[in-house]
DNA sequence: TTTT
DNA sequence: TTTT
């Protein structure tokens, strides 16, 4: 289906230390939980009053990973953009389960950190290695050129080279 | 600064049909003026009201500015997510002078047609050759399915390079 | 928490024509699924591929269920801007079941018809009667211009009335 | 125009203490900049590089304009969620002179603190009053009920009550 | 300059 | 169960 769009952006704290599993070919995956909550206060009572969420959030992709192992601690605040999806299970009786989760996929997925610690500062899954929208990773060679789209973990250059002269 | 996320969704139809310039060495560049706006009741006289926004969006992205070209015509409706980018001129009197305008270049940059013209159906910058946020780049991989993640490889150019000098 | 963000953005289409309860006291409670794809041609056999994704969307708000009662069809594409919400049930062996689904309630959601069927064209759950992002509600002045803005009173409800017991 | 959305989100930092004017008719105005930034690794030197982008954002909304007053300082860092807007004035030589600001007015703004400074936590425009998708303001009454929609300055309640019994 |  |  042409024209969709399905996205998921969340700003919260990281309930636990993240998981980090790998995949019988090596690749990691890292689970997530976090916490977005609302607080008001009360109608009548005029007591404070806070509704926490609480989602799961699973990263695929090496580069976010990396960021995710070496920098996601609990209690971290995090920005994060990615997709819903829905995964169906069937549970120790043989009954259909579904799970929805926050996947960090493809392109547009992200993963920043708002409390500073760590040095990675932030990550997408753009390029496979941590590159960043904000952010690129240590690790990263340099962006692709617009005439090498796609070697491969490449990266990307993500603004305009302020050295440049470029009028326009 | 670490943490800092800076994008902008519109959703709104295509004033003109887009001016396709290219750089010296051969990059095309899109500017689209895109539309949006807001209808009300007037609270005294009852009378429906309308506010238009004309917004200007500039694609650095070999594969957006494709599906753009062969797309994108004066009246579509589009779905752009970019970032904003205020960018310095001199104007004939020499006076400084500032133009902002929507930028889709990096990684998360998508454009995507809403009223079914074209068969491009949607892209994004993530691959330089059209691959979308619901359109995956020739060269990619299916996206993985919660049980079998995608490889990290799948990189790419998102836009101009760093290092070029881009009159235009 | 202070600092929190939950929000879905979708962009999709209606799968069955919506579901619409009521509560005890009588209000409206709009059930849809969208959905959501993303194709891609597969790396090895060069087959376009797709991948469809449903989402459950729940509508707790007056304005935003008339609109979706009296325009939305199955088929119909919408964008709607929500929040994810986990809540608990029990299947009918006492076991504990999850079910994840965007709810439009709070503040900050929106709805609006892409594809220019109906005439309510858009709508957010800001004045509980209908009134958009888009299309202010009735009683509501206009928006302001910059140099003279917007009054402060326009509030409104957004949703169930915390301090109900709602059975539905 | 059914079906157009137009909407900013940025997570910066404040690069000046607000300035609060008042227009003659005693509404508050706030005018803040807000800086994001992207950094890179140069593809050649290996040095790493740092793009600015500032961002001038009208808050015209009374709620918000308090929680700016009350706790938004130099250094803060914000979300905000609001909407383009591109306004036309005239310079000294009654030259058409056009600036583009991110204004935070209808439903759907958005302001919240990343960094905890300050008791507001958050706070959106829904209200008038400070009211927050995320932390209600200390002089928040009560949500409204979706009986009484449009209370002067109502908000709302954003959430299903955690202490309600909502069997559905 | 779009669209409804 | 939608859509292209």
């Amino acid at each position: 289906m042409a024209g969709s769009v399905n996205k998921v952006i969340l700003i919260g704290n990281v309930g636990a230390d993240p998981e980090i599993r790998r995949t019988q070919d090596g690749r990691p995956i890292a689970n997530l939980r976090i916490a977005t909550s609302e607080t008001w206060r009360d109608r009548n009572s005029g007591e404070r009053r806070e509704k926490t969420e609480w989602h799961t959030v699973v990263v695929f992709n090496e580069g976010l990973c990396k960021v995710v192992e070496q920098y996601v601690k609990k209690g971290a605040k995090l920005y994060i953009e990615g997709q819903l999806q829905t995964r169906k299970w069937q549970d120790q009786q043989g009954q259909d389960r579904y799970s929805t989760e926050v996947v960090l996929q493809g392109f547009g997925s992200t993963l920043t950190m708002l409390d500073g610690r760590g040095e990675g500062g932030g990550a997408s899954s753009g390029g496979g290695r941590g590159s960043s929208n904000n952010d690129y990773g240590d690790d990263y060679g340099a962006p692709a050129p617009s005439s090498s789209p796609s070697r491969g973990g490449g990266g990307g250059n993500f603004s305009r080279d302020l050295d440049d002269d470029i009028p326009f």
